[in-house]
DNA sequence: ATTATTGTTGACTAATCAGTCAAATTAATT
DNA sequence: AATTAATTTGACTGATTAGTCAACAATAAT
């Protein structure tokens, strides 16, 4: 046989890099290959096109999240510690990449996703794929807040994940536009108690009032 | 003086629609020009750049936004009745531009903003703008509704109504990403009634309030 | 009708774009 | 050492890009 190379790894990460920091179409295949140190050749080599390289970038990203999220989704630790873990994980993220790249970067997933979604369905349906894996983290400790009672059990689990995958998206991307990460932890722990429709510091709910959030 | 003409406002709309349905980046000048059947020079006899085109785009649909808003968020209305008009106006907002467009659009200014945000650091701050004003409605409808008894006197206005926002811009992201507006209207219906901590079918709440919304 | 001002034209850069290719290079296997 | 297949190279194409410009046309006020 012959070589093997990290070549095709390179060219991904570099591209998940320039494309979260900036966006998909601002970004062209000469920078990537310039800023993964790779040949315009060896790119075309590896992907068939810029958008395939797109696909790949979000293929490993998932990959990622999927091997950080198995233990941080444990079913061993209570439901709102995965909650309440996941917004920690999600701050940490984006104070390090704003770091690195000088500017709030946002979900990733949804960035490529809005933007490519229009130009070819098929990366939209496989980003929309993506982001139902993480849904399903979300489902999970959804369904064990119902067992353990902090949840109606006639909850629509699938609409109130859904509805936890918007608000993060949301503030993500309103922090990303006013490039500022200062009220993003708060506003997300807002944001799970007042989806779910749980108090703060409950420790029991029935099916009694619940109306604040914050 | 000297003639008058529409191509700046043709300008304007063809990049509105060029920008939504597709995305900044992905579209050209050339495009655009086309679209408004107007010529290459004309352009930049108007605007000194796209990115300056852009603004004005988003500038022109905030000046269309508040001229309903204005009516839609009437203090002679009850507030509940205005969220669920908001709801109603994007909803059909959203499936005339999918008729038209032949894609979900979602949220223009989110759109326009996250590409651009990380680019120009000025046209962040004016897209962030447009969206405090946006929230400003919301924020007058929330104190209304405390004013009512329906949110807890101690409700942080502002960030509940970011909170809003935030969750309004996730919904259409997702709902763009998928390419299907089905499940938008009643998730963006849950969406208010969850971040406000609102019950659905509730007459009462914890004083002696009587109203009823839906 | 003249003039001043504004709007329009389309050809023109110079740079950059995505994508191609044949030849050269590397390393694992024999 | 010879073989073999994966990998790398960098120059190449043809299309497209944002933006420029000097000439031209239309109008409104004088």
């Amino acid at each position: 046989m012959a070589r093997t190379s990290d070549t095709k790894q390179k060219l991904i990460d570099a591209a998940s890099d320039l494309i979260w920091r900036n966006s998909y179409n601002a970004v062209s295949v000469e920078e990537i290959c310039t800023q993964a140190g790779v040949n315009k050749g060896s790119f075309y080599h590896y992907f068939p096109s810029k958008a395939h390289l797109a696909m790949a970038s979000m293929d490993s990203g998932m990959q990622e999240t999927i091997q950080f999220y198995d233990t941080l989704f444990s079913c061993t630790r209570p439901p709102m510690e995965r909650l309440e873990g996941l917004i920690d994980h999600i701050v940490v993220q984006q104070e390090e990449k704003y770091q690195q790249l000088g500017h709030v970067g946002g979900c990733p997933f949804a960035l490529v996703g809005t933007e490519l979604a229009a130009q070819e369905d098929s990366i939209g349906a496989q980003i929309n794929d993506i982001i139902s894996q993480k849904a399903k983290y979300y489902e999970a400790a959804l369904r064990d807040l119902v067992e353990e009672g902090r949840l109606a059990a006639d909850t629509d689990i699938k609409a109130a994940s859904g509805q936890l995958c918007a608000i993060i998206i949301g503030q993500l991307m309103m922090a990303r536009i006013r490039n500022d990460l200062t009220d993003l932890k708060p506003q997300l722990q807002a944001a799970i108690y007042g989806v779910l429709g749980l108090k703060r510091e409950e420790k029991e709910l029935t099916d009694q009032s619940n109306k604040t959030y914050a």
